[in-house]
DNA sequence: GCACAATATATCAACATTAAACGATTGAAA
DNA sequence: TTTCAATCGTTTAATGTTGATATATTGTGC
């Protein structure tokens, strides 16, 4: 557990984690104190690019859990950018969809967002950022049973 | 904000998000149930390492707020894992200690989360971990004012 | 039609996380 | 020596996050 490769994969393991924080951090600091917080704007993106959702649907889209949708729409809600429908041929089911608010704040702000992200990827060349998304596509696979 | 480079940029960006999501996941799903939660993990793990530290080294070692490691910390002592106290010297200062509890727990905890570490790079190869690290640490560099 | 497993969401307790404001302490400048 | 700014930790309010559990609903096999 102390070999050569073994401290190389916890030492790439680090700098994933301490990459992946700091780039985020930095991407959605400039809407504090106006816009969505990071999760609400995950899920606003994703039902301006995908459509109205179900709250199932949100949960695996923004890697989160269903107890943390339940909160996340709530919060939404209050601020008026969506509003749930439930489904009248499956009554179990919400879908959640943008108001005419909402969607205008995530055109607003999604711009800002994405500026911030390609800014901070090109710190990286072209070819170095499509290294990276390879590695962490391969990465982000289930892992195999071995 | 729409040509080809970008939309590149935007897919590695969120490539990146997954994979380190997904793989911190994993990576600690194997404590649930009886061994520290993950930030928890982080502050242990940093203190067996490095010896004790005060609170804002703490912070900056894990990533996190300073409002963040006092309720970690909290908690920390509640299980009875570390101590503080208070420096003699300049009393603003918060010294965090291991218990000899809190050592055994972590020299026990952590072989298995670097296990699981090694377990997960392994999808990539020796020279796709190095390129991984490399890129990542370019990354997480502050980004130039340009 | 009736159990019954599966699904979708909600609820709950515990812990995490941040930004902002605050209190205590320090050191240095006036 | 007396401000005074900087530093360290804490507190607070708001939101997030999870796993476990509960509730409602659906569809299936009988």
């Amino acid at each position: 557990m102390d070999s050569p490769d073994d401290v190389l994969a916890l030492g790439a393991f680090v700098k994933l984690m301490r990459a992946s924080s700091s780039v985020s951090t930095r991407v959605h600091r400039p809407l504090l104190r106006e816009g969505p917080s990071e999760s609400q704007f995950g899920a606003m993106e994703a039902l301006l690019h995908l459509g109205p959702l179900c709250q199932r649907d949100l949960a695996a889209k923004i890697l989160k859990t269903g107890g943390n949708i339940t909160m996340v729409v709530d919060n939404l809600q209050k601020q008026g950018w969506v509003v749930r429908h439930r489904d009248q041929q499956d009554r179990r089911i919400v879908t959640v969809h943008l108001t005419d608010a909402g969607r205008a704040m995530i055109e607003r702000v999604y711009p800002v967002v994405a500026a911030s992200i390609v800014r901070e990827m090109s710190v990286l060349s072209r070819e170095e950022r499509a290294a990276l998304a390879g590695l962490c596509r391969t990465l982000g696979l289930p892992e195999p049973v071995e």
